[in-house]
DNA sequence: TTGATAGGTCAAGGGTGTTGACGTATTTTG
DNA sequence: CAAAATACGTCAACACCCTTGACCTATCAA
């Protein structure tokens, strides 16, 4: 038999949907946030979340082919071939061809495109640091393990 | 004068640049495996995100009208009314005239769609719970004090 | 030489959002 | 009461960004 509703258990369950809710809520807010200054410069090249996707994976693994980038990100290569084009144009990434293998381009940024990366990235990194550092080691302890049992779920 | 790049400093930089390019990454992966079972379960009825979210607002403010919808969603009526359309048309939600001004419609969710919604954010509830439970309370008031002082960047 | 591979490009189409204009019913206001 | 404003619905045009599919070149490997 399951648990009668009293007006205690009642008022519990409804608190924590309420604090459930939030949850949810504030990690929205929170993804926003981090996601809304690199945005706001991205914009005033032109330029996308896409970009700074490729930017990103560029900066992390220098030299990576077309066709692995095109893997990571999860898109055809027709749907990365406009952003590639845009960031060649203005001078952020080159494509040279793979001295093992001349059918492979390799991706590499321009030191205009590290800069523009580390700011994109730092800007991120920054708010970060400064909610650990605000909230201190063992909040920042607690959320990485709570944030990685959500993440588990994906299998 | 800025510190020297001692052997150790770099190291620390380098550790501080890895945990926080893995708390972004952690952070995605949290929030697709929260929208993750709901996903699936909606495109079984194919329906998406927003018709999601529909029944979310509406759960949680009855008889609420179709323009704050549209304003707590932010989305044109155009945008808005398509899905809504749909939610009508699989009897999950119903619209009827406001009694105080004819002109409103308000929605209300039928006994259908207040199941299908109560699965759908009961799922993604469970998930909280679960990373919470596991975590510990300490983990938790760690999480919530993080990912609020993140969301306090929007402004 | 032949076949597979890396990459680029063109064409067509889907999905989902936008703005703008217009129509209808209803309420508020001068 | 007539006129203006409001809530909502709908049609059309367009934009953005992704997809699949086909075809092309250059290069490597069997």
């Amino acid at each position: 038999m399951p648990p009668k509703n009293t007006e205690k258990s009642v008022k519990k369950t409804e608190a924590d949907a309420d604090m459930l809710n939030d949850a949810w809520r504030v990690m929205h807010f929170a993804l926003r946030a981090v996601v809304a200054e690199p945005d706001r410069m991205l914009a005033k090249r032109g330029l996308t979340r896409v970009h700074h996707r490729i930017l990103f994976f560029v900066a992390r693994e220098p030299a990576v082919s077309v066709g692995a980038l095109q893997a990571t990100l999860d898109v055809t290569k027709q749907a990365l071939n406009a952003p590639l084009k845009q960031l060649q144009a203005q001078g952020l990434i080159v494509l040279v061809k793979a001295d093992h293998d001349a059918r492979v381009r390799e991706l590499r940024l321009t030191s205009e495109g590290t800069q523009l990366e580390a700011k994109l990235t730092g800007e991120q990194h920054r708010m970060f640091a400064d909610a650990f550092a605000q909230a201190g080691e063992g909040a920042k302890a607690g959320w990485f393990e709570v944030t990685r049992l959500l993440a588990d779920h994906l299998r």
